[in-house]
DNA sequence: TCTGGGGTCCTAGGACCC
DNA sequence: TCTGGGGTCCTAGGACCC
């Protein structure tokens, strides 16, 4: 806990939704649900509009769709989110050489090692400075919590939500912090909150009478002892950089159970794939093999196997993965499957030309050969896989954004919020498709509302296109070039 | 139409070694 | 022959975060 309040705590408001309002103006000041579309999908982000109807985060979709079934509901699209976060991160990398991130929309900054703030007046002008230049070079808002330490810098900024700043004057934390509940504090989740309810423990000067003691003993020894000195205002943790990966993961959910042996070794097989790409395009290799299988009825085991050595070698992890499925009883039905690779270490330079060889020679004559007869879900995986991550799962079916349009499979790239781009009509996006067709608004950041038109899926005119800028000036960064990356 | 996907950290028991 | 304690690794599961 330092003497001025130097740490910084950002967090965009509302990110994902936020972003889709920004990107296409007829939503502004709508209810913006962003999600999975699928039968099993969940809410990522709920703008704020939509919040008021009750909607939040982990929802179910279809739980959301009875609360607002007006509001507006795409597929996330991670490559853009990702862009305008790299945007956010370039303006929190100026101020601090220690800025830590935590997700695409939240980071810690160390002003004092920056350099640019010393005391509570300097931390709170580089916040709210901060603020301006975010909001001028993405378009979208994000909050900021000052304080000592960093719990309390995250406590702020979630007071300050929407829009806001609130800067905690070190030595006035247990007052402000003391009377609320437990639950402010971040690590207390749920499960955690409801074990210290039932010892009568509800605030978080209630957790302080408690002692460290009884919390140890309530929740273990690292729980406990934590729990108490946050309680207290104590945290000393200090803002990292650079924090190296430990484990890749990839997991499924599939629309409808899976019972086939066959096809559930298949989907495994093709996960494992999947995870070595993810783990080479990370620069790491890993020792131990992770597979996850969520049951029909929501029961979750995973099975796990250490090699002698670290590998990323496609073969090697996929017969790992299949030997460890042969640990487990499916029957019933399977929900989800996964698999990961954890005790990372970097791969180095000598390895490289050999791991290209086995792997080109697994994908030659591995179990991806062909994916000719595989129901809706892989095909709808695959696709996510070569789109390198747009947020399609096999579970995501595009569902139309408008109320009584049809919910039809529909190919992928019509999804419910992508952009498009027609040959007359210019740039827009996709509001819904079914029964053969594809209904986009044609509209672009800066624009006003815009028109709704209807084609074939297959005009020629129409096709699938980058995010455009949200902010076309203040652009920097990836942006620069006047359109964000494709995926 | 109940419950995503990608992570981190912690605990606890057993194996194994000294 | 009888029975220690500690440290580390591995496995499985659970809580939590965004």
């Amino acid at each position: 806990m330092r003497a001025a309040p130097t740490i910084l705590h950002l967090d965009m408001d509302a990110f994902f939704a936020a972003a889709e309002q920004a990107s296409k103006p007829s939503l502004r000041g709508k209810p913006v649900v962003v999600g999975g579309l699928g039968p099993r999908g969940v809410v990522a982000t709920a703008s704020y509009e939509a919040r008021r109807f009750g909607i939040h985060s982990a929802m179910p979709m279809g739980q959301a769709r009875r609360l607002a079934p007006n509001a507006a509901y795409l597929v996330p699209r991670f490559t853009f989110y990702r862009a305008i976060s790299g945007q956010v991160m370039e303006l929190l990398g100026r101020l601090s050489p220690l800025v830590e991130p935590l997700s695409l929309d939240e980071a810690f900054v160390d002003l004092e090692a920056g350099g640019v703030a010393d005391d509570s007046a300097g931390a709170r002008a580089a916040g709210e400075r901060l603020r301006r230049d975010i909001l001028a070079t993405t378009g979208l808002s994000g909050s900021v919590g000052l304080a000592g330490s960093k719990m309390l810098a995250k406590i702020a900024s979630e007071e300050a939500k929407p829009d806001g700043l609130l800067l905690i004057e070190p030595g006035t934390e247990r007052e402000l912090i003391g009377p609320r509940s437990v639950r402010i504090i971040p690590g207390v989740g749920p499960a955690t909150g409801e074990h210290l309810r039932r010892a009568g423990i509800v605030t978080v000067d209630e957790v302080v009478e408690a002692g460290q003691d009884e919390l140890v003993r309530l929740l273990g020894r690292a729980h406990g002892t934590s729990l108490y000195a946050m309680a207290l205002g104590r945290d000393d943790r200090p803002v990292v950089a650079e924090r190296d990966a430990k484990s890749v993961s990839v997991e499924d959910t599939f629309d409808v159970d899976l019972h086939d042996r066959l096809r559930i070794r298949l989907e495994v097989e093709r996960l494992a794939e999947r995870c070595v790409g993810r783990l080479r395009g990370s620069g790491h290799s890993g020792r131990t093999i992770v597979l996850k299988v969520r049951r029909y009825d929501f029961s979750t085991l995973t099975r796990s196997e250490t090699l002698r050595g670290p590998t990323d070698d496609p073969v090697v992890v996929r017969e790992a993965a299949a030997r460890l499925l042969d640990l487990v009883d499916t029957t019933g039905g399977v929900r989800l499957l996964g698999v990961g690779v954890s005790g990372l270490a970097d791969y180095t330079q000598e390895d490289l030309f050999a791991q290209a060889e086995a792997q080109a020679g697994a994908l030659a004559g591995g179990a991806v050969g062909t994916l000719t007869g595989v129901p809706a879900g892989a095909r709808a995986g695959a696709q996510a896989e070569a789109e390198a991550d747009t947020g399609a799962r096999p579970s995501e079916e595009p569902a139309a954004v408008l109320p009584g349009a049809a919910s039809r499979p529909a190919e992928r790239r019509w999804a419910p919020g992508n952009d498009v781009r027609h040959t007359v009509y210019g740039p827009g996006w996709v509001q819904g498709s079914g029964v053969g067709r594809v209904t986009v608004r044609f509209e672009e950041p800066g624009s006003a509302p815009g028109r709704v038109r209807t084609f074939a899926v297959d005009d020629p005119e129409l096709e699938p296109a980058d995010p455009l800028p949200l902010v076309p000036g203040g652009a920097t960064g990836v942006a620069s070039q006047g359109r964000y990356p494709a995926p």
